[in-house]
DNA sequence: TCTATTGGTTGGAGCGCTCCAATGCTGTAG
DNA sequence: CTACAGCATTGGAGCGCTCCAACCAATAGA
């Protein structure tokens, strides 16, 4: 169970532990000779440098940590996989933590993280206030992802919810519909600027919007679409809030007769491996989620290494993937 | 940036640096007085205690580290879950990597991990030979999930496989069917279990097996089912290898006129969030991944406190989940 | 009165490493 | 033959903490 440090590798070798130190870092000004005996000493006791000795001695860090509001949310696990790709690839290491969308768990898993001592911290969706982000963003970078904020000195990375909602819009205005619902995602996390967007895109081809309060899933989806049924509204088209909800608000259209796309077209957001299933075929608006994680990455090891220190807000494009729920209205199936 | 230390505490409380210690670990041998000053002390520098240099005088840690073969795979996203909601519960930290199914990258994942000396490693589908890993066992204590194998000292937490492919069978033979097909899923890492277990399960029913090779996509379901309506050899019902096959089958089956389940039923695996959707209403078997993540964050821990030496095999029982996608031979839609 | 005992507190060594100033060792110039 | 580079190498201090033996009252027992 006890691995050899240093110490032992220099013994076995002949030489000093700062010699094996340079060796391990890969100094140039070691001699072959010594370089070569060293290696295989280390090789022969199994040897590889203490992570957290280095990072404690050296005052430096190679570890990033993400604080992942939901690891559950399928988007948080492109966004995450996109930051370790990038990490990786810089010679960093992630330290994940969850917050559960608990301001008060999120704020100990901050804690914990902050405990760590990373080189910089990510965090994805954070419900916790902006004066703890403003107060760790003292000691260290920070990006913030998926959650817009005036925080000076931390950088963001967010989607343009209303340029997405807008494509959705469009989309459908092109195939001639006027009577275009949008179900609201509450409190989730980006239904405000969706919102935002479908509202002033309506307004823009000169259409009255009509948005009716749902959630982000399926269940709310589809009730939401039994609700305009009961009221004898039902739209030539709905524009979701998210691909779940569009997924639940098909399965009601349809059992209420309605053919999809043929009476009504069904928009969702998102574009997650669900939307892209042969059974589903939802026209929805891509996020490139994996691309905003390694933006964020990229973000904070810039700031880490010191090459930047005016925050970077940056705002990816959503781009719109038609597939098979939409059609012109009256259409055929 | 500079963050204040233990030194500063003890100085500005007046007290020494081994006291400051104690209060932090909440030893009970402070005197109230004193513990009151210290943590006003480092309420005011605002100090939290240096998790490495902590782990570095203690000799030991707090962190499980956790090689996730696939970060993308819901599967491991629901396990990870599960792992970090007993890690966070028992005062453990998650510190997280990610293999991308290349014994390269994962073996270098594994190192970098290993650098930072857990107090415990938990591996998601590893794809790096028996030899890495019983190495590392020599280590540390290790439990892998999703991958039988005997080497010893290592806890091991699976799903019963078999048990969960013999559940749909007797489901659907008990419903009156007798032309069952198995959609295989070749490569995928418990394709074999469950495999046997539908060709076991049949031969115990007197029927003769059927297996088609396919994979975990619901592009690869579809494509299957193309070529038994080809053959002309469509089954009256099909277990899938996994719930993105199945409904990849349910929609090559409906668009070549068949419905489900009124002509052919189909069975999922693993109950994914998708299965779930009322949109898709799939029957199938559910593998309690939340748990095997708590199950496997058990395991470790007890091992880290010396709790247990002898390895633990947990196989966990999966249960069928029926839902609108099974029905009796030729009844109504 | 003197010695135990107890509970609170402290200084110092040391965890495995990095970093820096200092050392030894060539080789070349003066 | 001394001086001085230039280079490879080294000892030691120190990163922020824990742990241990020692210490210091204050109280209890003899």
């Amino acid at each position: 169970m006890v691995r050899p440090t240093m110490e032992d590798v220099a013994k076995r070798a002949g030489v000093s532990r700062a010699l094996v130190s340079l060796v391990m870092r890969g100094s140039p000004k070691v001699s072959e000779q010594r370089r070569a005996a060293v290696l295989r000493a280390a090789e022969e006791l199994g040897y590889s440098p203490h992570a957290m000795a280095r990072s404690l001695a050296s005052r430096t860090s190679t570890v990033l940590g993400v604080m992942v509001s939901d690891l559950h949310n399928a988007f948080f696990a492109e966004v995450v996989d996109g930051l370790d790709a990038v990490a990786r690839d810089q010679g960093f290491e992630l330290i994940i933590n969850t917050g559960g969308r608990s301001p008060a768990r999120e704020r100990r898993a901050l804690d914990s993280l902050l405990s760590f001592r990373p080189a910089g911290l990510a965090l994805l969706s954070p419900v916790v206030p902006t004066a703890a982000i403003s107060n760790a963003a003292d000691h260290l970078p920070i990006v913030l992802v998926a959650r817009s904020s005036r925080v000076s000195g931390v950088d963001t990375v967010n989607d343009d919810g209303e340029q997405g909602a807008g494509l959705a819009v469009d989309h459908l205005v092109s195939l001639g519909h006027r009577d275009i619902v949008h179900l609201d995602g509450g409190e989730g996390s980006q239904s405000g600027p969706r919102r935002r967007g479908y509202v002033s895109a309506m307004a823009k081809h000169g259409l009255e919007p009509r948005v009716v309060a749902s959630e982000y899933t399926d269940a709310a989806g589809a009730r939401a679409v039994e609700e305009l049924h009961r009221g004898g509204r039902v739209p030539t088209a709905v524009i979701s809030c998210n691909d779940f909800n569009a997924v639940g608000a098909i399965s009601a259209l349809e059992e209420a007769g309605f053919r999809v796309p043929g009476d009504v077209s069904v928009v969702g957001y998102d574009n997650t491996s669900l939307a892209a299933l042969r059974h589903v075929s939802l026209t929805t608006v891509d996020q490139p989620r994996n691309q905003i994680g390694r933006l964020a990455a990229e973000a904070l090891i810039q700031r880490v290494r010191g090459e930047r220190t005016e925050p970077v807000r940056h705002l990816l494009h959503p781009s719109l993937v038609v597939r098979n729920t939409t059609a012109a209205p009256g259409g055929p199936s």
